[in-house]
DNA sequence: GTAATTGCAAAAATTTTGCCTCATA
DNA sequence: TATGAGGCAAAATTTTTGCAATTAC
């Protein structure tokens, strides 16, 4: 009853992780690629992105992904925290909640530290509708 | 002495700037496209690219880029904070931090929240550097 | 052996730019 | 009227996808 997805442990895959698994720098896939390519030099781009993609979810690796993949903008300057779902991308205000967030670190791991952002992650209403409708 | 920086107040970038004030979605650049468009049919993708560039040093508006315009990846998945050089772009762990985040709000907004981010945004020391050197 | 995965290359999606015209100040 | 800003379209970037060939299991 339960199928399992079969996936399987190829050369790329496995010097995808182990690259960022070894890396501190949060590289962007383009980078990976780079990284990559010193061990498998005919490894294609394609394939980092599309790992990267399957290991993401998978939990094996963390995507960080700001906002999506675009660019979005805001008019309020004043400032104010977010929620994005993870979802479909929708992003909302959250307006005066409470965080405690310790006052300020001038220097944090060497940097010159000027502002923070704050954005809480999960499912907006129609999203938990359908989710779930979908989760028996 | 002052050079004063002039700027010109056009439609366009009235129209963009109430758009962005009006609503409360955080939109693309293709969506405040959209909107600005109902009101200046004739009005470009690159025009609102341009002003939604100009807007945010400016002050203006907000750039909701979470980090850059490309994605980046992290092999480690246990629960840390990130820093990130709003001038280069470089990400690195934050190590321990203690930040005391209000334990959780199941929901928010509407939002059933299943985590938060925080990143904290700074200059990095090579860029803290080049930005000493820069201003006089 | 079979189906997941790759490489390659083309396509899609997003953002930036050049160049000439328009219109704000 | 001088020049900042816009329109248009081409280019640059970043990401996704189709397909035949490979390869892990």
């Amino acid at each position: 009853m339960s199928e399992e997805t079969a996936f399987r442990m190829t050369e790329q895959r496995r010097a995808i992780l182990e690259t960022l698994h070894r890396v501190r720098t949060h590289p962007t896939a383009d980078e990976v690629y780079a990284m990559v390519r010193e061990e498998l030099p005919r490894i294609s781009l394609g394939t980092v992105y599309r790992n990267l993609e399957f290991l993401s979810p998978a939990g094996a690796i963390l995507r960080l992904d700001g906002c999506g993949s675009q660019m979005r903008f805001d008019g309020t300057t004043k400032v104010h925290d977010h929620v994005r779902c993870t979802s479909c991308g929708r992003v909302d205000y959250v307006p005066g909640i409470p965080v405690t967030l310790k006052k300020t670190h001038p220097t944090v791991n060497g940097y010159e530290i000027i502002g923070h952002r704050l954005e809480y992650l999960g499912y907006c209403r129609a999203c938990k509708r359908g989710r779930k409708r979908r989760t028996p």
